[in-house]
RNA sequence: GGGCCCGUAGCAUAGCUAGGUGGUGCGCCCGGCUGAUAACCGGGAGGUCAUGAGUUCGAAUCUCAUCGGGCCCA
C-alpha cells in the first residue's frame, strides 16, 4: 500500500501573504475549486444565485462582506455534501455606464449620443462593462472567494437577453403588462423615465409663491393657491381644496385698494401678512365641499394658449393639508398626486414640457426654456405679475436623477408597466409562507412592508444601454405584439438577429396583419428587470430548460439591506408574475460597512477602507475572520482596524499551535493511523477511555465546538459560528491545552502518553481545520496540505464537514476542567497579590467551598491542580477554612446605645483584642467578659461582627461558590527549588542567545555570591543538570574552585544576572 | 413625515426571544512567563446599559415617548 505519511516540521512565522498565495497557487495548479464541485455531484442540489454587483470596476468593504459571507455559507453547504450550483453574476447594463462613456466622451444629452451613433456608443458601453466586469472578478478571486468566475453569468449576454424577453412574454400572456399614459419621475438630462429606486433627495432652495387665481365671472375675487414650482403653472387645470376645510373670503386691503381672496380660514391671516395686506375682513366663510365646482381662469391665459381651452375649476382632493392656503395647484401632467386627481375628476392632462425638460410650442411664451432653470421660473412669475400675491423662498427635499445629479421633474408620458399591484397579496404570501428569512423580521416585517406599498413598475427607458424590450408596434393599427423568443422574431419578421442589443434589433420590422410594419418600441429595460430575472437566467432558460425545472427555486440568496426594495423585490415581482411564486426559498440579509464612528463609507467623506489594503496587510483569512465574527451579519459593521489586529494574533497563535509539535512529531517519526492512506480516527474514538483526561477533554471540546458552529451555521449565524472558534483556539487550545502537554511532548523515550498527545493534537487538527476552512480558506488548506494522509481527500475544502461526534463529548469533563481553569487563574491572582512568581512552589493551597462540583473536580483532578499551582498540595475543605483568622469589629450602633460614655472603650476592647479567640469563646460561651481601663461588661454576638483576616503569608482569591487560599511560606525545600528553577531558566535563556541546539549538551559554571542560597540550590545540582542538558555543572560561591572541565575559563557565553537581590554568574559552553 | 433595524466602558461587542448581582476582546496601567518566543499569560482601573416615563417586589431586557445613527420610502 502507500507510504504511510510523516508530518513534516515547519520553520516559517505566520506570513498571511506566504500562505496565501501557495495555497492559491495549489488550487489553481488542481483546479481545486471545480474538481470539489464535481466531487458532490451527486449530492442533494443547492441553488445559489448570486446577486449581481454593478461593473463599475471597483468592489469596496460591502461588497467585499457580500462575497465572503457567500463564499463561507457555500463552502459550508458544500462540504455537508449538497451539489452547489451557483455562477458569479455582474448586472452591467444602464445607465451608469451610459453616463460614464458620456463623461468620457464628453456628451451633454441623447442628442450627443445621436450624433455620435448609437452603435458606436452602445459599444463604448459594452466595452466598459466587460473590462470593469473582469477587474472585479479578479478582486473577488482575491477573498477567496469560489465561484464561477470562469462563466459568470452576464445581463448583457445574448442568452440573458432572452430570458428577459421570455419573461416579458409571459408577463403579456399573464395580462400583467401594460402601455399606458402616466406621470413618472425624468430625468431631463438623460432624457428618460426613471424609477423611484433612482431618485435621490437632497436639500434645494425653490421659489415658494402665492398666487391669484381670479374667479370666473367676478370682478375681483380670486382663489390663492400656493406652489413651489412656478413652471408647472402652465399645465394647471384645477385647484384641489379639503372636504371638510374652511375656507374665507377676505377682504384684504393693501395701499387703499381692496381685494376678495379666497383662503383657508385658519391660514388667512399669515398668508395676508405675506401679502403685506395692511388690512382685511372676513366676508364670507364656505366649505372645501361648498367651494368644489367653482370656475377660475388661469392668469397665464394671454400668455400660454394651452390654458386658454381649458376649463378650470375646483376640485376635492383627500391628500389636501391646513397648510399654506390650503389650495392646492393641480397640474395632472406634472404630479402622481396631481395625475390620480385628475384620473379621478376626469381632468384633462396636459404637459407641455419635452424629453429634454424643455416648454413645447404649447406653452406659448415659454417655448424653449428649460423648465428647472431658475430663470424660468423668474419669468413665470414676472408673467403672472399682478397675480403674484407673494413671492418666498423655501429649502425642502427635492429629487434628483442619482446618477447625473440633475433635478427631476414629473412628466406625463407613455411607459410600459407591469401591474404588480395586482399581485402584492400573493407576493406578501410568498414572502410569509415559502421563503425563510434570516432575520425573520427581514422578511415578515421590512419586506412585507415594502411589498404592501407596492406600485405598479414602470419598466420602460428611454436609452440604449439596455435590454432592448420585446414590443413591436404597429403605427398604422396600434397593435402590439411581444416576443419571447428569438427563433420567434426571425419567423416573424423573416430576418436574422445578431445582436438583441440596439442599435441592431431596431433594423428588424415584422409585418403588421392590418398590412403595416411593426416597429419595436424604442425603449430598453430598467436595469432592475436585468437583474429581476437571475434566478433563471443564471440557469439558462429558457435556453436549456432541464435545469431550472430540476434547480429552481434558489434554496438561497444574501444581500444587503438596501436590496429590499432592489433585487429581493425585482426578482419577487418577476418571479411571481411569471412563474407564480417566489424565486427563492431563504434570504440572508446583510447590514452595511459603516466607519469606525458609524458613518456611511463615501468618497467624499474620506473614510472609505479599501478591503485589497485590510487584505495585504494582515491576509484575508484574517479579514474574513475580522468581518465574520465582528458582528451580526444584519447588523451594520462599524469596521475597525483594531478589530482586524485582534484577529491576526488569533491566527498568529493558531499558527504556533500548529508548528509547536510538529518538531516533535518529525523528530520521532510520527505517522498518522490511517487505512489505505487514508487517516483513520478510529485511533482516538475507540481508545478515547484510554487518553490522558487533558487529551479527552480536548478531543470532547473540538467535538462541542463542531456541534455548535453546525448548529450556528444552520440559522445563518456566521458571528455565533466563527467567534467560538478563536475562542477555541486562544483559550482552549493555546492558553491550556498546550501547556498542559508541553511536558510530555518533551519526553524523550518511546512513552505512550506521548504518542497519545500527538494522536490528539492531530486529532484535534483535522477536525479544527475542517471546521475553520469555510471562514478561513487558506491557512487551513496549508495545514490540512501538511497534516493530511497520502490517500486523503487532495483539499480541506473536499472534506465531509464534521458536525461533532457525540460519542467522544464529555459535559462532565468539560465541566470539571472549567473549574480547574478557573481555580488556576485564581491562584494566578492570589500569588500575585502574595508575590510569589509561579517559579517558585508554595506549600498548600486550600479550595473553601460548599459546592459538590468545586470539591470532585479539585479530588478528581488534583495532580493537575498541584501541577498548575506549582503546589506541594492543593486541598478542599467545606465551608470555612480553620487556619482563617478573625478580626473582630465593633457594632457601634449597639455599644453606643448600651455603653455610653464608657462605649469607646469597648470599641477598642474589641479592636485590640485577637479576633479569632473572640470568635471561638463566644461561640463556646455565647459571652464574653471584657475590662478596660477599669471597665468591665459581658459582650454578645451582638457587639461585634467578625470579618475573615489572612494569616501571615496566606492569600487569598475568590472563584464563583467558593475562594482559594495559597500559603506562600517559604521553607528551605521550596527555597532551594524556587532558586534552583531561577538559574535554570536562566541557563536555558543563555543556551538560546548562544544559539544552542535544543538537544545540544552543555557544561556549565554557576557562581552564586551568596552563602546561605549557594547550597540551597547545590541540593538541587541533578535536577538542574538535567534539565539544561549538562554533562557537567559546577555550583559553588565566588570563593569556590572552580571545576576542572574548564568551562569557567573558557565559556562561550558568560553573563551576570540578578535574581531578585542575589547576584549569580553564569559560564555556559558547549560540551566537549 | 412613515416603515424596519441599531444605540451597553476610550473602541468593538455579548446578554434582550423567556425580567432576578452587566460579561468578553482591544486599548491603557501594573505584574508574570520564557525551547510555541519578532510570541504568550495574569491582574487592575474603566459602565447615568442613549434619554425620559411606565409596567413590576425587581428592567440593559417588556411598553410608550424623545434623541442619535443606518437602510428604505414619502
Amino acid at each position: 500500500m502507500s507510504e504511510a505519511k510523516l508530518v513534516k516540521e515547519i520553520s516559517e512565522s505566520y506570513v498571511p501573504a506566504v500562505v496565501e498565495n501557495e495555497v492559491r497557487e495549489y488550487w489553481k495548479r488542481n483546479d481545486t475549486y471545480r474538481e470539489t464541485r464535481k466531487l458532490h455531484e451527486s449530492g442533494q442540489p443547492w441553488l445559489f444565485v448570486d446577486g449581481p454587483p454593478y461593473t463599475t470596476g471597483y468592489i469596496h468593504l460591502g461588497t467585499a462582506w457580500n462575497k465572503i459571507l457567500k463564499d463561507a455559507i457555500i463552502r459550508y453547504h458544500s462540504m455537508t455534501g449538497q451539489h452547489i450550483i451557483e455562477r458569479a453574476g455582474y448586472d452591467m447594463h444602464g445607465l451608469p455606464i451610459e453616463v460614464k462613456v458620456e463623461e468620457k466622451l464628453g456628451f451633454k444629452n441623447k442628442a450627443d449620443i445621436e450624433k455620435y451613433g448609437v452603435a458606436k456608443f452602445i459599444e463604448e458601453c459594452r466595452e466598459f462593462a466587460l473590462t470593469h466586469k473582469d477587474l472585479m472578478s479578479e478582486q473577488f478571486k482575491e477573498l477567496g472567494t469560489w465561484m464561477d468566475f470562469d462563466d459568470p453569468y452576464q445581463t448583457v449576454d445574448k442568452g440573458y437577453i432572452e430570458a428577459a424577453w421570455y419573461t416579458l412574454k409571459r408577463c403579456e400572456e399573464e395580462k400583467m403588462l401594460e402601455r399606458g399614459s402616466r406621470v413618472v419621475n425624468w430625468c431631463p438630462r438623460c432624457g428618460t423615465a426613471i424609477a423611484d429606486a433612482e431618485v435621490e433627495y437632497w436639500d434645494e432652495t425653490d421659489p415658494s409663491i402665492f398666487v391669484k387665481f381670479p374667479i370666473q365671472g367676478t370682478e375681483n375675487e380670486y382663489l390663492v393657491i400656493w406652489t413651489t414650482t412656478p413652471w408647472t403653472l402652465p399645465a394647471n387645470v384645477a385647484v384641489a381644496v379639503g372636504k371638510e376645510f374652511v375656507y374665507a373670503k377676505c377682504r384684504a386691503v393693501k395701499d387703499g385698494k381692496s381685494e376678495d381672496l379666497w383662503i383657508a380660514k385658519d391660514l388667512a391671516e399669515q398668508i395676508l401678512k405675506y401679502g403685506k395686506y395692511q388690512d382685511y375682513s372676513i366676508i364670507e366663510t364656505k366649505t372645501g365641499a361648498e367651494l368644489a365646482g367653482t370656475k377660475y381662469i388661469s392668469p397665464l391665459a394671454s400668455a400660454v394658449p394651452l390654458q386658454e381651452k381649458i376649463e378650470h375649476r375646483v376640485v376635492i382632493a383627500d391628500y389636501v393639508a391646513m397648510e399654506n392656503t390650503g389650495m392646492v395647484h393641480i397640474a395632472p401632467g406634472h404630479g402622481w398626486d396631481d395625475y390620480l386627481v385628475g384620473l379621478k375628476e376626469n381632468l384633462a392632462t396636459v404637459c407641455p414640457v419635452d424629453g429634454n425638460g424643455n416648454f413645447t410650442e404649447e406653452a406659448g411664451i415659454f417655448a424653449g426654456k428649460y423648465v428647472k432653470a431658475p430663470e424660468t421660473n423668474q419669468e413665470v412669475i414676472d408673467v403672472l405679475g399682478d397675480a403674484m400675491l407673494a413671492v418666498r423662498k423655501i429649502t425642502h427635499r427635492y429629487g434628483h436623477c442619482w446618477r447625473c445629479k440633475t433635478p427631476i421633474i414629473y412628466r406625463a408620458t407613455s411607459q410600459w408597466f407591469l401591474k404588480v399591484k395586482d399581485i402584492r397579496e400573493k407576493m406578501l404570501e410568498e414572502i410569509a409562507d415559502e421563503v425563510t428569512w434570516f432575520p425573520d423580521w427581514a422578511g415578515s416585517a421590512r419586506f412585507h412592508d415594502w411589498v404592501e406599498e407596492a406600485r405598479d413598475w414602470c419598466i420602460s427607458r428611454q436609452r440604449y444601454w439596455g435590454i432592448p424590450i420585446p414590443v413591436w408596434v404597429c403605427p398604422v393599427c396600434n397593435k402590439y405584439h411581444v416576443v419571447g423568443r428569438y427563433e420567434e422574431l426571425e419567423q416573424l419578421s423573416g430576418q436574422k438577429m445578431t445582436d438583441p442589443h440596439r442599435p441592431y434589433v431596431d433594423d428588424i420590422t415584422i409585418p403588421c396583419e392590418c398590412g403595416g410594419t411593426m416597429k419595436r418600441i424604442p425603449d430598453i429595460f430598467d436595469v432592475w428587470y436585468d437583474s429581476g430575472i437571475a434566478s433563471w437566467a443564471t440557469l439558462r432558460f429558457p435556453e436549456k430548460p432541464e435545469d431550472f425545472g430540476k434547480y429552481w427555486p434558489a434554496d438561497f440568496i444574501l444581500e444587503g439591506h438596501d436590496q429590499t426594495r432592489g433585487w429581493f423585490y425585482s426578482q419577487l415581482a418577476l418571479s411571481t408574475i411569471a412563474f407564480g411564486k417566489a424565486p427563492y426559498k431563504s434570504v440572508l440579509m446583510h447590514g452595511f460597512a459603516l466607519d469606525a464612528e458609524g458613518k456611511k463609507m463615501s468618497k467624499s467623506l474620506g473614510n472609505v477602507i479599501a478591503p485589497e489594503d485590510v487584505a495585504k496587510q494582515f491576509g484575508v483569512d484574517v479579514m474574513r475572520q475580522y468581518i465574520l465574527s465582528a458582528n451580526a451579519p444584519w447588523d451594520d459593521m462599524r469596521f475597525s482596524l483594531e478589530g482586524v489586529k485582534t484577529n491576526h494574533r488569533m491566527f498568529n497563535v493558531l499558527w504556533n499551535v500548529y508548528k509547536f509539535p510538529l518538531p516533535y512529531m518529525a523528530l520521532d517519526g510520527y505517522k498518522p493511523a490511517e487505512k489505505d492512506g487514508v487517516w483513520d480516527p478510529s485511533v482516538v474514538e475507540d481508545h478515547i477511555s484510554e487518553f490522558c483526561r487533558e487529551d479527552r477533554w480536548l478531543i470532547s471540546r473540538v467535538n462541542s465546538l463542531a456541534e455548535q458552529v453546525t448548529k450556528e451555521m444552520e440559522v445563518c449565524s456566521l458571528h455565533r459560528a466563527t467567534r467560538p472558534i478563536s475562542t477555541f483556539i486562544l483559550d482552549e487550545l493555546s492558553r491550556w491545552y498546550v501547556q498542559l502537554v508541553r511536558p510530555r511532548m518533551w519526553l524523550e523515550e518511546e512513552s505512550v502518553s506521548k504518542m497519545q498527545a500527538y494522536d490528539t493534537m492531530y486529532y484535534v487538527m483535522r477536525r479544527l481545520v475542517t471546521i475553520f476552512a469555510p471562514f478561513a480558506p487558506h491557512i487551513t488548506e496549508c495545514m490540512y496540505q501538511n497534516l493530511k494522509c497520502v490517500g486523503d481527500l487532495p483539499s480541506v475544502h473536499m472534506v465531509d464537514w464534521f458536525s461533532g461526534n457525540d460519542s467522544l463529548r464529555d459535559p462532565v469533563l468539560e465541566e470539571e476542567m472549567e473549574i480547574v481553569q478557573e481555580f488556576d487563574e485564581a491562584v494566578a491572582n492570589a500569588r500575585q497579590n502574595g508575590k510569589r512568581k509561579g517559579r517558585w512552589p508554595v506549600g498548600e493551597v486550600v479550595v473553601a467551598t460548599d459546592s459538590e462540583k468545586i470539591a470532585a473536580a479539585v479530588s478528581a483532578m488534583n495532580d493537575m491542580c498541584c501541577d498548575r499551582a506549582n503546589a506541594r498540595s492543593v486541598t478542599v475543605v467545606k465551608g470555612i477554612w480553620d487556619r482563617l483568622d478573625w478580626a473582630a469589629v465593633p457594632v457601634m450602633k449597639v455599644i453606643g446605645k448600651q455603653f455610653g460614655r464608657d462605649g469607646p472603650k469597648v470599641k477598642a476592647f474589641i479592636e485590640e483584642s485577637n479576633g479569632t479567640e473572640l470568635k471561638a469563646l463566644l461561640t463556646a460561651n455565647g459571652k464574653v467578659m471584657m475590662e478596660k481601663d477599669g471597665f468591665t461588661a459581658e459582650l454578645t454576638e451582638e457587639h461585634m461582627t467578625f470579618e475573615e483576616k489572612m494569616p501571615e503569608n496566606i492569600f487569598s482569591s475568590p472563584i464563583e461558590n467558593g475562594m482559594i487560599y495559597v500559603d506562600v511560606t517559604l521553607t528551605p525545600e521550596l527555597e532551594a527549588e524556587g532558586y534552583s528553577r531561577e538559574v535554570i531558566r536562566r541557563i536555558q535563556e543563555m543556551r538560546k542567545q548562544a544559539g544552542l541546539a535544543v538537544d545540544a549538551k552543555i557544561k556549565a559554571d554557576v557562581v552564586i555570591d551568596d552563602a546561605r542560597v549557594m547550597p540551597l540550590v547545590d541540593s538541587k545540582h541533578d535536577v538542574i543538570e538535567n534539565e539544561v542538558r549538562a554533562n557537567c555543572l559546577c555550583i559553588r560561591g565566588p570563593e569556590g574552585k572552580a571545576c576542572g572541565c574548564g568551562v569557567a575559563e573558557k565559556a562561550d557565553l558568560a553573563m551576570d544576572w540578578e535574581i531578585d537581590d542575589l547576584k549569580v554568574r553564569i559560564s555556559i559552553a558547549l560540551a566537549d
